[in-house]
Parts: structure tokens; C-alpha cells; sequence
DNA sequence: TGCAAATACTTTGCATGCAAATTAAAATGT
DNA sequence: ACATTTTAATTTGCATGCAAAGTATTTGCA
């Protein structure tokens, strides 16, 4: 038996896991100049992008798993980059809304998707389009998947 | 100003954020069953390949970091999956070696890889390596490139 | 009305990933 | 030989990611 198919060579979690860590590590050098780590970052820019929303939704449009993100929060919050405000039609809700500082931190972070592509120059924008739309379909098949695994394909 | 590239499902790195978390999370089941965690289980994959080899080379192997390759190694060592071996040549290296136990787990692990191919419905194998092959110039531009980066290309 | 079930979060405990500092030993240069 | 530099690992401190348990609240219903 040769076990091919457990040879670090042949497996796409292996390439992804070094692939998503390189990124993260590429990500963390230019945030550190603006005192957010990755995860915070994503949440900014979730934020940016709609105020005021509840952690649920955060974590809907974030994927950051729910009880890191109370963590996090609680870091943003000490950083004033945001609020916590109870939702007063529903007390388990929070709301998240962004402070002046955490508004302003837009124009600053906004050089920094550029910064990352800059290093890219082996990927042209259509392999990149092609990359997402297939990490989308690995998310797509390992999470909504809770359904039954009939191998129609393979 | 519409900051489109700060927009989440613009952002390749979100992608695979998210695409690597799910794996780590569907493999984390499926190891749970043999105890071990996924990064224990890329170290026994690379020691399953090629056994008693330094850490340095272990390291390289895995992509896993160093530090967290140390602590790694002293619970492995707990579960009595490896020993670790002070090179007699260097003082400095230490030589990993699996266990008879190490080396058995290798059959339950066998059919790991095929449990989590199963799962992806929506990809072919030639779209999966096509994946491998993006994700490989990514890690690639990220990584290697403490080289200058001159723009050719783009 | 009143209580079980579902929600929305928070808290805990464990296992990394990583930068930075430290330790031990081998390689280099003079 | 001997101080300096380089290597190979370990230690520390901080920030997650995640499963599991816990805490309010709100819903759904008998």
C-alpha cells in the first residue's frame, strides 16, 4: 500500500492551510501599523459596510465564530472602535455601531486590499476571480452540506 | 468614494479564511475519532512519509511554526505517538521518530482523505487540482517573495 | 396564564499560530 | 584557541477558533 492519498503533496486542506496562514501572516505586518489583528480587521469591514447590525448578523457576513467575536468585541470596544448597545425592542440583542474612530480608520485601511494584491504577481485578476468562486464552493460543500452526501459527481 | 475593495465578497483572503476554518472544522470530527488535532495529524502524515527526521525538516514539511511545533511535539510525545531523539552529531537537533503505536495509526488515518473528498460534491478533481495549483502560487508569492517585489505584471 | 423549547449571547477550557526573546551548540573568522 | 555569528529549538505572551456548558430572553403552545 503506498497511501497516496495521505501524502502532504496530494491534499487541498494542506495547500489551503498554508495558504490561508501566509495570508494572515501578509495581512497582520500592515495592520499592525493600524493596531488591528486579521480578525478585527474583518469585522471593521463587515462594519464599514453596514452599521448597526446585531452579532448575529456579524457573524453571518463574518464567519468569525460567535464566541471568539464576544472576545473581540470586547477588545474593539477597549481600542473605542465601537459600541455595544442592548436592542431595546429585544434584550438579547446587541447592536454594533462603529465610533467616530472606528468610521475614520476607513481611509486608512482602505490601502491595504491593494497593498496585499501588490504581492500577488503570479495570479492574474481572472485566476483570482477563478480562485474565490472555488474556495466558495469548498465552503459551500463542507458547510450548508449538512444535508445527505449522495455521491452523484465525484 | 465606494472602497469596493473593502467589500468582504471582494476579498480573496476572506475566502480562504473562511474555506480553511471549514476544513479544519469537518477534519476536526473525523480525527476526534482517532485523537488528534488537525495540525498533529499533518505531523504524523509528514512522519508517515519519511520518519526520524529533525524538527527543522519537520517544519519545512508541514508549514506548521516552530514554537507551536514544539508544544505540538511534547503532546504527541505524551500520547505516545513519537519520541524525541537528541542527534548524538549536533547537540543542537533533535530526530523524530514515530512509535510502534504512531506507526499503526497510520491504517485508521487511511481513510481520512477519502471521508473529506466525499464531501465535496460541487468539485471535480480536475477543479481540485486547478485549486492546488492557485493556492500553491499564492503561498508561493507570499512566502519565497522576500525578494523585491517589482511590479511586472498585474 | 404558564412552562417547555428556541434564541442570542457569554463563559470556559483547550489547542494552536506567531512575533520576540532566550538558550544551547556548532560554524566562522582571525 | 577564542570571540562572534549563525543555527536549532524552546519559552513567553497575546489573539484567536471552536466545542460544550451556562445565562438571559423571547416564542410557541397547551
Amino acid at each position: 500500500m503506498s497511501f497516496e492519498q495521505l501524502q502532504l503533496k496530494n491534499q487541498l486542506c494542506h495547500r489551503l492551510y498554508m495558504a490561508s496562514n501566509s495570508i494572515a501572516r501578509t495581512y497582520r505586518t500592515l495592520l499592525t501599523e493600524i493596531n488591528l489583528t486579521y480578525p478585527q480587521y474583518v469585522v471593521m469591514m463587515a462594519l464599514w459596510e453596514e452599521d448597526k447590525i446585531t452579532i448575529a448578523m456579524l457573524i453571518e457576513k463574518t464567519a468569525i465564530d460567535g464566541s471568539a467575536l464576544t472576545q473581540i468585541l470586547k477588545k474593539m470596544t477597549d481600542k473605542t472602535l465601537l459600541v455595544v448597545i442592548k436592542d431595546k425592542a429585544d434584550k438579547r440583542k446587541r447592536l454594533i455601531q462603529l465610533t467616530t474612530h472606528g468610521h475614520s480608520l476607513k481611509h486608512q485601511a482602505a490601502e491595504i486590499p491593494n497593498q496585499i494584491q501588490c504581492k500577488f504577481n503570479s495570479i492574474d485578476s481572472t485566476q483570482a476571480q477563478q480562485l474565490m468562486h472555488l474556495l466558495d464552493l469548498v465552503v459551500h460543500d463542507l458547510n450548508d452540506d449538512e444535508v445527505d452526501t449522495l455521491q452523484y459527481g465525484e
